[in-house]
DNA sequence: GGCACTATCACATAATGATGTTAGTAGGTC
DNA sequence: GACCTACTAACATCATTATGTGATAGTGCC
């Protein structure tokens, strides 16, 4: 009997998944939160669970940042983030801070489902494209780059884009200037052969980064 | 052994599609043209193959009209749509015209292996975000409609947004003047709850429409 | 016939985005 | 030290997008 936790700061989702989640005979959902914070002070005084599905992007601190601290404190937790970014910083840098696993977002939910039983099981459950990323990463670091070179800072305003930001939300999001978000932005085009967010959006979304 | 024909307009896609195939045991792929009036005239000359994968999308000729032109023509070929749209109208328009499977074009190369051989076993494979469609759509009418009711016109108009197109580009596209395009645009943005381009290509993407 | 909805087009204005140019700082490499 | 890349930033300018308001016309429904 899986005993699964939830960290998402959209509602709508977290209340979604957690209600098909508890619905599942084999596990049960007794807590969703909409930050880390929040489930660390659960985690004090509740037995914890044995899953935790997590986002990335949430307000307060990151899921990364989360999941490092959850798992020095709790190492018996397995996580599996579950996000729309699919660039290899954010998946490297979760798998090594301890992930279990790395879904993309639109994963439905029995994937999410299966996701979990493959974990319970001893697995390693991840999207598809991930998989491809993390294989590929090891494999043939010889072959011809697929990877478009987008540096850590360009991806996280790409990630901005992806979630539909201004450039000054962006700008706020990461507290630096408006022009300098226009600088990256620059780049990225350069880099990737657009000129408009819609492209980067697009060439994002279809895991072409 | 399965014959495979691929109608793909981008020749990195196509080639890469057919060369895959054709490396499978259990399958070759003859055939590959970048349009559907290159696929009829093929098909005139030499036999023809049992699957062809078709995106929608294509210069000429739209890929459900060529669909329903070779189902008449040869009713015992098989028919994959393999597109970027999940948009319900073209997703009913393809089933309609009688294709057999419908995938998203960020399906992978195995998974597009997986589908044709599910096919030739007399399964319907589609992409579980498409699945989920036809069955909500046959399913529960009565229960809260997650379709956002875009009418056909607005689809067209955020297939253009994801193609990465600007307002007069659309507008060129579907014929009609750029106010118009504004205005469609304006009531997608009021049906969605969104207020730019990019949010809308997220939504579409990530199959949330 | 009237109502609701869709699709079409126009004019106007403010906000945002795309692109050119220039430049300082920090860190790493030869 | 000279050189390179990543990150930061400012200023300018034109193109595109977002939004308000208003209008005509066809379809389907009751």
């Amino acid at each position: 009997m899986a005993q699964v936790g939830i960290v998402e700061d959209n509602k709508k989702i977290r209340q979604l998944m957690q209600r098909y989640l508890d619905m599942q005979e084999d596990m049960s959902c007794p807590v969703a939160t909409e930050s880390v914070e929040e489930m660390l002070d659960y985690l004090t005084t509740y037995p914890h669970p044995n899953v935790l599905l997590m986002d990335i992007q949430l307000p307060g601190m990151s899921g990364i940042e989360g999941m490092k601290i959850i798992q020095q404190k709790y190492p018996d937790i397995e996580i599996i983030m579950l996000t729309v970014y699919h660039d290899s910083h954010k998946i490297f840098d979760s798998l090594k801070a301890g992930a279990s696993g790395y879904l993309l977002k639109h994963t439905s939910l029995p994937e999410i489902k299966d996701a979990i039983e493959l974990l319970m099981q001893g697995g390693a459950p991840m999207s598809p494209q991930i998989a491809r990323k993390v294989i590929t990463h090891f494999n043939d670091r010889g072959q011809k780059q697929q990877e478009s070179n987008l540096t850590n800072r360009e991806q996280d305003i790409v990630n901005g884009l992806v979630d539909g930001l201004s450039y000054k939300l962006i700008a706020d999001r990461l507290d630096i200037s408006i022009d300098t978000v226009r600088a990256h932005i620059r780049n990225i085009y350069k880099k990737l052969h657009v000129n408009s967010k819609a492209e980067v959006i697009a060439k994002s979304l279809r895991g072409e980064l």
